[in-house]
RNA sequence: GGGCCGCUAGCUCAGCUGGUAGAGCAACGCCCUUUUAAGGCGUGGGUCAAUGGUUCGAAUCCAUUGCGGCUCACCA
């Protein structure tokens, strides 16, 4: 499924390729040049990985690395270069921290100390707390057309499988502790050893490793339980390399070509730094092609990503208010080192906008310069979830479909039927629009985008009466004036219409702007509204009259 | 202290395979007797942080400086 999905991709991209400046074609051809050379007979593919720990809940920042992954993969596979598309979950790792958003906190505080694949479920459906976190985002990837080959570490490193590549660490204990040491405050002291053990009897990492017989048998004692033993590498579940170390053991062990991390990593002395050199000198692996991505910060909710408040936005909560396309289209459109922020503001307005001009671009509806033209293009491809459309969408603004859906109190398929050139091949991503736009009004937009119409009568606070500062009689007049239009609506056009409306306004002697507010009071219960004459011909005179005709 | 990134219009930023600067918002103006902009059209506005270098040509490449920001030096 993934693999037909992906060639069909292939073979209908447009855009030329080999004069594509966009980011991931950049990387692309430098992955191509600096590791083909390295293939042999036993690999004839690209490896790209990618990889996080589901230490708590995956946050959007996360999915950067794997979009960023991904995005790199595609172009790669549009060169027609085979690829291998790794997702590492480090679900070996300690469970350090009970995060703010989950829930039975309490319970969990127990399990500190173990492996988060050992934690449990606190939503008690999956195996553990890791594969809750994992299964969460692996649900949500294909959304957006992430496809990766998932590689679990815990399983691995319990089936001993990494064996060898401890033994290696050990044996060169020194010269690791050497490397790690030039960019430490303080050395690691003489005891020190390249490898953490989960306890046997407790589970937990409060171990301590002391002796290791040069060959595959380690010793250790627990802290906690008081436990000491002996194992055997090839045959314990227990043991794992400490990170700065299982990193580039990785790398070697699935042969990885490329893989970028985030900036925490790609400092002088970060992981990154020393996992290169232990990668080359240890492992004797020629490290990863590597870029760096910048944080994301999050606009119009909460400051942060991860707040210590326990809110986490999550590719789930950016999915609700974009259409997985133009999820897409923000990282691909964005340099992976420039930070950028998920706007759950009014900016969502101007993404949508972005991402439909971008749209005409491709399909040559907006007039650009060329150059302009093939970089828009590119980043429309990669921002495609699978194949490529052959027609364009249905492009209604944003702001005024949210304003369509409010007119029908958010039935989508009322807005859709109301739209008389969409064919039924537009419809379906429009009500994935329709969704995002509804979604957006009710958590997100400012007061002054909403509005209900006074269906029902004066409901809603005052909604529906006549302003007391409001002579009632000619209020009474002028409604019955505009009333009796909108009764012959269908013989109107916008203009005709607003035309009568003034002209209403005038026989009443009442100035425009002051029926604009009674209108919008009787329509909506507020003094502003969208554009009238527009707005009550979507609106209908189903809907329109019932209202005015109360006067 | 080391490393990385940024400095472009009033604001937010794009442009960075070198070819003489651009978008949104804001401002200003015009538009249908006519909107309130949550319309349409248009206009103005920049020594591209500074200096030096490479070049026929630099916002773009290199070097130095200044100012901001992030990150590492615990763990992952």
């Amino acid at each position: 499924m993934n693999k037909e999905i992906i060639s069909l991709y292939t073979r209908f991209i447009m855009t030329n390729i080999k004069n594509s400046f966009h980011w991931a074609d950049i990387n692309a051809d430098k992955i191509i040049r600096e590791r083909k050379k390295m293939f042999d007979s036993g690999k004839d593919a690209f490896v790209c990985a990618s990889g996080i720990t589901p230490s708590g809940t995956v946050h959007i920042g996360n999915f950067r690395e794997i979009i960023s992954v991904e995005l790199v993969v595609r172009a790669l596979r549009d060169k027609g270069e085979k690829v291998r598309f790794i997702y590492s979950w480090d679900d070996y790792d300690v469970f350090r921290k009970v995060p703010a958003n989950m829930p039975d906190r309490e319970n969990l505080e127990k399990f500190l100390r173990f492996p988060i694949t050992m934690v449990p479920d606190p939503w008690g459906k999956e195996e553990s707390y890791a594969r809750a976190n994992e299964a969460e985002l692996e649900s949500l990837l294909p959304a957006v057309g992430v496809f990766p080959d998932y590689i679990y570490q815990a399983a691995k490193y319990r089936k001993s499988e990494y064996a060898q590549g401890i033994k290696t660490a050990l044996e060169k204990k020194d010269q690791i502790k050497k490397i790690l040491d030039e960019h430490r405050t303080s050395p690691l002291d003489n005891e020190w050893m390249p490898v953490s053990v989960f306890c046997n009897k407790c589970s937990r990492d409060t171990t301590r490793v002391e002796g290791w017989d040069r060959e595959w048998s380690i010793s250790y004692s627990c802290s906690s339980c008081g436990n000491s033993e002996k194992v055997d590498l090839r045959e314990t579940a227990c043991a794992k390399l400490p990170w700065r170390i299982d990193w580039p053991m990785r790398w070697k062990h699935e042969r990885v070509d490329f893989e970028p991390a985030g900036k925490d990593h790609h400092s002088e002395g970060g992981s990154f730094d020393t996992a290169e050199r232990i990668s080359k000198d240890i492992f004797d692996h020629e490290p990863p092609v590597t870029f760096q991505y910048d944080f994301l910060s999050i606009k119009g909710r909460g400051g942060k990503i991860s707040s210590s408040s326990g809110e986490v936005i999550s590719l789930r909560d950016v999915l609700e208010v974009y259409q997985p396309e133009i999820v897409r289209y923000m990282f691909a459109g964005t340099r992976p080192n420039t930070e950028f922020a998920i706007s759950f503001d009014l900016d969502v307005i101007k993404i949508y906008e972005d991402y439909d001009k971008c749209e005409r671009i491709y399909f040559g509806v907006e007039p650009v310069n060329e150059k302009k033209a093939d970089k828009e293009k590119r980043i429309f491809e990669l921002s495609q979830v699978n194949e490529l459309p052959d027609e364009i969408s249905y492009q209604i603004p944003f702001r005024h479909l949210c304003n369509l859906l409010q007119i029908q109190s958010g039935d989508i398929e009322a807005v859709i039927a109301s739209l008389p050139d969409i064919s039924e091949k537009q419809k379906e991503k429009l009500r994935v629009r329709s969704k995002c736009a509804w979604n957006w009004i009710r958590d997100f937009a400012p007061e002054d985008f909403r509005f209900e119409l006074n269906t029902h009568g004066g409901t809603a606070g005052h909604a529906g009466d006549i302003p007391e500062d409001f002579d009632r009689d000619s209020s009474v007049r002028v409604l019955n004036l505009v009333a009796e239009e909108v009764r012959q609506l269908e013989k109107h056009t916008e203009t005709t219409l607003a035309e009568a409306i003034y002209a209403a306004a005038g026989e009443c002697s009442m100035e425009p702007k002051d029926l604009f507010r009674l209108i919008y009071t009787v329509l909506i219960g507020k003094e502003k509204g969208p554009r009238l004459a527009g707005f009550i011909m979507a609106a209908g005179k189903e809907k329109i009259l019932p209202i005015l005709e109360k006067y």
